[in-house]
DNA sequence: GCTGCTAACTAAATCGTTACAGCTCCATGG
DNA sequence: CCATGGAGCTGTAACGATTTAGTTAGCAGC
């Protein structure tokens, strides 16, 4: 026996002198053979160093991989490090281990033209975030199942919240105490890449982005309950969830003199209102009295500080768990909205 | 043809009346075929809804399925939320995607006593963290490549960094303003898990934890340097680098009496430091003023805050591209250290 | 003694590709 | 006119498992 190759499933079977359906049984179906005959096949298994059964050919002869693929629509060096989606994929994560699964992470802004010639490999899919292009999508094998989360595609199980309410309540707690200069700072929420203050109207509301959109709705119903009118609310807009994107723009913000400058500022995630915080308090500016800030998302990182960030959360994890035991089976396959809750940290009492 | 079963290249080549050859020649060597066949290939594949070879079976014919298995020593709920953890995984799916792989996470802490069926699947390993059970990682296939980040194997490329003199360096940095109360805070450095004051220095230096390790030393090197006995300083430890499980210690720090109270904290990790600084801020406690506080690893959250978080940057996601490089061949598989820089805010001028 | 049943095992087909060897045909060069 | 060679294609044997159907052997019941 050459140690060149590698073991497989049937040397073993010779050395033994037993059948591969036998080997392979006392692998997978310990009811099928005697005890016996078990024990002595997974001694000599590990005498030669016969590891188990290869995945590749399981694979490819049962059909499953028990692998699960999450697609995000962003890059995954940006998707690690933002603090929602790595929440969405530890919801993933952890019940996906729990069952014997593994995940293997993809994004949708595929690189170059060709989508990885692995993706097809897997037994279901997870997609989160709204889709660059959604050839990528069609393209999925069609019999394997597929979850969206905070996206929507057709005949398709999805995961939600409810982003106008939710920003609705939070905007309305931020309005009891009437601003003298409100500010919403809007997520790549124009047509045009803009990174500073909108200045047509027109240009809002990019087609697409239906999450930041019904967020700014919210927040005009609110600025219209409380007699303000939204178009006299200046509004800015930041292109990525970033720290170093947001802080020119609301440097510019804070650093207009100060009749103009805002004294609430509605944010449309916590990212945005973090680097809003650092900033204002480089300034030396006291939050919450010269400044109210709210964000959305309800991150640790928001929590975990002083003063602590007055935001929605939503339970990201929570969104993760229940799309994997969707794809699983475990949970029925369904339109899914879930709930938000008003986190009312000192940033904004 | 019953649409029940998925298309197979074969069924494209009956359809088209070609060999089974000519497709796979047409999907992945375009020059093997006329362009004419090729184009007439591709255009039934898409009129028919054949999207391509599957990689279940090409992985099996052709041994490499182009994904890569990162084990993390952690469980992946942890990792996934870990700064450190998430810009070195950022830096592998970087350079991952670049060369058409795909990114498998697997965790160390094997959820029950079976190691998942999937892992013998991988062409490459990149371990990171010291590993649980050395079980895991010897039943790994041999003949394929393994990478570790912060953890050494025995003849196994490996990256790291030179933890002791970093650590040393911030150490003499805070020193140079003389302490009255320094005190130091560990990361799991106790033989008995221990999340509190350390009482019993026989009790410090858990056989395997070498990063920490090293960096007290680094620690103890600076102290001795300033005419400081080490002895005397008082020692805490986490066991758990989440806020959650270090702000009850922290707690404790902050609240004894004043004159007790230690005016320079040097913390093992920047996620200690921040909850320190989180605890201290709301305390009223003035940074650096009344305290002073150093953390190590250099993550985004404790720069972009104010004020900046003194601390040692390791560039986690430069680990990260390194050990997909070598894992993929394209970097040699040695053992690397890769540099340190002291980051000075203001929470330790 | 015959039938029927179960436990324990084996033989062979199959999963969907890729890669190797070989075949045909036409152009080129001597 | 024959040899040479390459372009373009085909046929088929792997790759390493799982699974179905089938073969024993042993035992119980009548």
């Amino acid at each position: 026996m050459p140690p060149s190759r590698r073991m497989t499933l049937k040397d073993l079977a010779a050395e033994l002198g037993v059948s591969t359906a036998s080997i392979s049984n006392a692998f997978n179906r310990p009811d099928q053979l005697s005890p016996m005959l078990r024990e002595r096949i997974l001694n000599e298994a590990k005498r030669l160093g016969y590891a188990g059964p290869d995945a590749k050919a399981r694979s490819l002869r049962t059909g499953r991989s028990q692998i699960i693929a999450v697609i995000l629509a962003e890059s995954l060096t940006y998707s690690l490090n933002d603090a929602v989606a790595s929440e969405l994929l530890s919801g993933i994560a952890e019940v996906l281990d729990a069952h014997g699964h593994t995940m293997l992470l993809l994004s949708g802004r595929q690189h170059g033209s060709e989508t990885h010639g692995s993706t097809n490999m897997a037994d279901g899919y997870i997609v989160y975030g709204l889709m660059p292009s959604m050839t990528m999508l069609s393209e999925l094998p069609a019999q394997n199942p597929l979850v969206a989360v905070d996206f929507d595609i057709e005949h398709c199980p999805t995961i939600h919240i409810d982003n106008e309410p939710a920003s609705y309540s939070i905007a309305r707690h931020a309005l009891l105490t009437p601003p003298k200069r409100p500010a919403v700072i809007n997520l790549r929420l124009t047509k045009q890449p803009c990174n500073g203050r909108i200045t047509d109207e027109h240009d809002l509301f990019s087609a697409h982005h239906t999450i930041t959109r019904s967020r700014l709705m919210g927040i005009h119903r609110a600025f219209k309950e409380s007699g303000i009118d939204p178009a006299s609310v200046p509004m800015w807009n930041v292109e990525e969830n970033i720290h170093d994107v947001c802080a020119p723009v609301i440097a510019d913000i804070l650093d207009q003199p100060e009749e103009h400058r805002p004294d609430l500022l509605l944010c449309m995630s916590d990212r945005i209102a973090l680097t809003a915080l650092t900033l204002a308090e480089q300034r030396g500016l006291c939050v919450p009295d010269d400044l109210r800030i709210t964000g959305f998302d309800g991150i640790a990182e928001g929590q975990y500080r002083a003063p602590r960030l007055t935001t929605v959360r939503q339970d990201s994890i929570e969104k993760g768990r229940l799309a994997a035991r969707m794809i699983l089976g475990l949970s029925p396959k369904e339109q899914k909205y879930l709930s938000t809750e008003l986190l009312i940290g000192e940033s904004c009492p």
